[in-house]
DNA sequence: ATGCGGCATGATGTATGCAAGGTGCCGACC
DNA sequence: GGTCGGCACCTTGCATACATCATGCCGCAT
């Protein structure tokens, strides 16, 4: 767990005017703000698992056409944040308890990865800079604000995606993270539960800050391990209709 | 890296009939079929990565009205096959350098797990079956018979993707792949690699036989280590028109 | 009463038309 | 001669209309 295939750069950068002219991305279309809303509406627990989404309603309710929602929704189907069924509509993905245990494991070692990359990867600042976030986070808990606590645990989450140096795998990391989101809401119930997720959060960091790869994965597993039990209870519910 | 995050289920299985039914996946829509065809013409190689797709085009090509060639390209697009720039149209993925080697690392990480897992979570059975799908590659490469050792090769990974155990993770594995295969087309040339590809997938297979799964990763990180170095010439190629 | 088959309904899948934005070319100006 | 500005063409984005299929109800036969 401590060598790792090397991100080596194989071929001068293009960067000449043509091809950042052609990489440009011009604004948003309607069918991409479609998406991202509907992304934030699921991960947000407004459209809960199992929601149909009628194109007609999204339609109506957002002023344009079919057309865009239509894209809107195969975009969401590919991110697996919906479900489409061929002539039968989509629905908010509500995957089967068998798949969410399978995305869990794949996010906990996704994020060991990510873990291990940012122990020997990052640099001395920014390792500090994540310990600062988790000091922070520790007067969070102090306070038992849990609301900031489950903002500031998602952005300590993705610093540590992002600070793996692997824009690749840090998207995947939060991808599956995303889609896991719905099935978590109601977690980080107690304050006790609280004090050991930050707590699990200093052995990750501590393992980081000492450029230990294999102890930051073995203290990522370990959290999320801990946390696993509180989202199944969600994934039985039926399905409910958007109003 | 030998403990993981149990594959537990979390809730009994989702089996009544309605939910069975809601699940059903009735025939593909055009723009399904579509899309699986263009997949498999960019990882074949038929569509070189820059080919712009014109969604004109491509409809008379297929003979389909440009909606569902819009919503394929949508799909391809959030597969990462495509890139799509608003208003500017499609061209098949021609990822940057850098992207690229982000892509690499994060599939030699991708299947080192699945390697690990493979380990400890394989039937005797199947590895057995593994050992002797890799027995077989063995007289192939004996040939010398390139095109039929691409085919097992890709069988061969995708044998230890579907053996972890875990889907969701195969299944990031499988894409990962094939978004990175327009770029390995070429690769595999002499017989020398061939021999020593066939090699390091021996290592691979006694180490998940042996069961250990830090040794399986560590095979595979190797094993994908040793390819890498092929695919780089490819990525500076200019962009190329649908003809 | 129960099961089955046909039919109405309403949704999605597809095609087409229109409008807006981007690209490339051409000419004028410096 | 080089560069900037305007224009024409082409492509995409979106809207609308039609075709097709799943679904649920209702009546009929058993």
């Amino acid at each position: 767990m401590t060598t790792f295939a090397k991100p080596f750069v194989v071929s001068p950068a293009l960067a000449d005017p043509a091809e950042r002219a052609a990489r440009r991305r011009p604004g948003p279309t309607r069918a991409e703000t479609l998406a991202t809303g509907l992304a934030e509406a699921i991960t947000d627990g407004r459209l809960p698992p199992g929601t149909t989404l009628e194109e007609e309603r999204l339609a109506a309710a957002h002023g344009v056409s079919r057309t865009p929602v239509r894209e809107a929704l195969r975009l969401l189907a590919a991110t697996g944040l919906v479900e489409q069924r061929p002539r039968r509509g989509a629905v908010v993905a509500r995957p089967e308890p068998g798949r969410l245990a399978e995305m869990f494991q794949a996010m906990a070692e996704l994020e060991a990865i990510c873990a291990s990359l940012c122990a020997v990867a990052l640099s001395r600042a920014d390792k500090a800079r994540l310990a600062s976030q988790h000091a922070t986070m520790g007067r969070i808990v102090e306070d038992g604000w849990l609301d900031a606590y489950r903002d500031a645990n998602v952005s300590f989450h993705e610093a540590i995606y992002a600070g793996c140096g692997n824009g690749y795998l840090a998207e995947m990391a939060d991808a599956t993270r995303r889609r896991l989101a719905p099935f978590r809401a109601a977690q980080l119930g107690g304050r006790d539960r609280l004090a050991a997720s930050h707590a699990e959060h200093g052995a990750i960091v501590a393992a980081i800050q000492a450029g230990d790869a294999a102890a930051a994965a073995a203290a990522v597993r370990a959290h999320l391990a801990a946390t696993e039990w509180s989202w199944g209870v969600l994934a039985g519910q039926p399905p409910i209709r958007l109003g």
